[in-house]
DNA sequence: ACGGCAGTCGAACATCTGTTTTAAACGGCT
DNA sequence: AGCCGTTTAAAACAGATGTTCGACTGCCGT
């Protein structure tokens, strides 16, 4: 434990930070180990030393890279108890946690998280199920919650479509990253832009989620009829 | 132009599909021209013979793939006249043209063009700009068209939000499809389901268009006292 | 002072990949 | 028949890629 204490340490992070961004960049299969040593500055057979193979690499990436950003979410304090609040209350949280989301996929630094949990979506490795618990649950639950809050009439199906629809129109700034550019003339992804769409999500999601169970009360009392 | 009848058409369609499906499946760099032959049941060289280079079969898979998109929905009208409809039309339409996507991205057969286009966000290529203006352009611009009736008041760039928030919706079941099963017990996607999930995004997105067009008056009405 | 050891380095290995080449066959067309 | 576009077969090529090996380095404990 010498020569690790400064070079083991700060090489074998420098591997992980160069994956990262290189795995993100161009996925893992347009992406050679000899890239990712040059772009760390050490040797090739350092990669193999630390990690083994090129496949362990990615898997230790993604841990590092949502772990990492796990500690930084809760270390925002964004764990609320949303169990007894206002309406207004429960609708700043949502719009808070629609911009925290939206924060997460796009960056600054340019949305490494978000990319790579979508390339993990296209093409899944063992990875998958811990990102999925550990980052996509704790944001579904908590805006389960936050829903439920919302309107307490609606049955967990409902809930959970009108969760899915409020993360979908999140996600689709980042899944349509590349195609916006041809669609309209987006301008540049800075916090006024980011809370501007937030306040956007939330005010369309809130009627949404109301018009969902005005319906549902109509289903019910037709039934009744 | 004698082999061709039967044999270069046919083996130039049975790369082109194998390449498909293969691309789509693994995407572009972990698919080999030996995994496409072999999976199209042609000898190595044929591929080359009839499109020179990897990355040209890859481009004309994607334009024969977008094409043949194209067409189908041609072919089922889906172009409708929207300037005069009533407002349930425009509701129909709407939930029509959402479940019509929703097909479309999520098969069967299961999401090809889909997956496709994904990988193209993600990994954008020379295709990108055509899919976007064949295939991607339509798409929002019937949209636009059919939320502008809904909701006259709303000025262009509140109309391009709330497009984006209903093909958010539609997109997510696509995207965050690998996560899915992780997530919740989600039926499998038969025509039922998508009808419903249609029916709910449809049900979502006119509360929320409302709800946006109320804030943006009251926004106004504030403005001016 | 010295052996051990984790870490680093340069070189090499075996395999895979896209591409090209050569030769031979097949089938319709004039 | 002869030609030509197409297809097959087999091989080879150059370059890239993941991985491994052996030697070297600097530091620690004894």
């Amino acid at each position: 434990m010498s020569a690790i204490a400064r070079n083991a340490a700060g090489t074998r992070d420098r591997v992980i930070a160069a994956a990262s961004a290189l795995f993100a960049e161009r996925g893992f299969h347009a992406t050679t180990v000899r890239d990712i040593a040059r772009s760390a500055g050490v040797n090739l057979a350092a990669g193999h030393y630390h990690f083994g193979s090129k496949e362990t690499l990615y898997l230790e990436v993604m841990r590092a890279q949502f772990d990492a950003v796990m500690t930084s979410l809760t270390q925002r304090g964004l764990r609320v108890d949303t169990a007894r609040a206002s309406q207004a209350t429960l609708r700043g949280l949502l719009q808070a946690r629609v911009a925290v989301m939206l924060e997460l996929l796009l960056g600054p630094p340019p949305g490494l998280q978000g990319t790579l949990m979508l390339r993990e979506m296209l093409d899944p490795s063992a990875a998958l199920p811990r990102i999925v618990e550990q980052f996509v649950r704790p944001h579904k639950d908590e805006i389960v919650r936050i829903v439920s809050g919302l309107a307490p009439r609606l049955d967990a199906a409902a809930v959970e479509r009108c969760v899915f629809s409020i993360v979908g129109q999140i996600f689709f700034y980042r899944t349509q990253l590349a195609a916006l550019p041809y669609l309209s003339d987006t301008p540049p992804m800075t916090k006024r832009w980011i809370d501007a769409t937030a306040a956007h999500i939330t005010s369309f999601s809130l009627g949404g989620m109301t018009a969902v169970a005005s319906a549902a009360r109509r289903r019910q009392a037709g039934r009744k009829r």
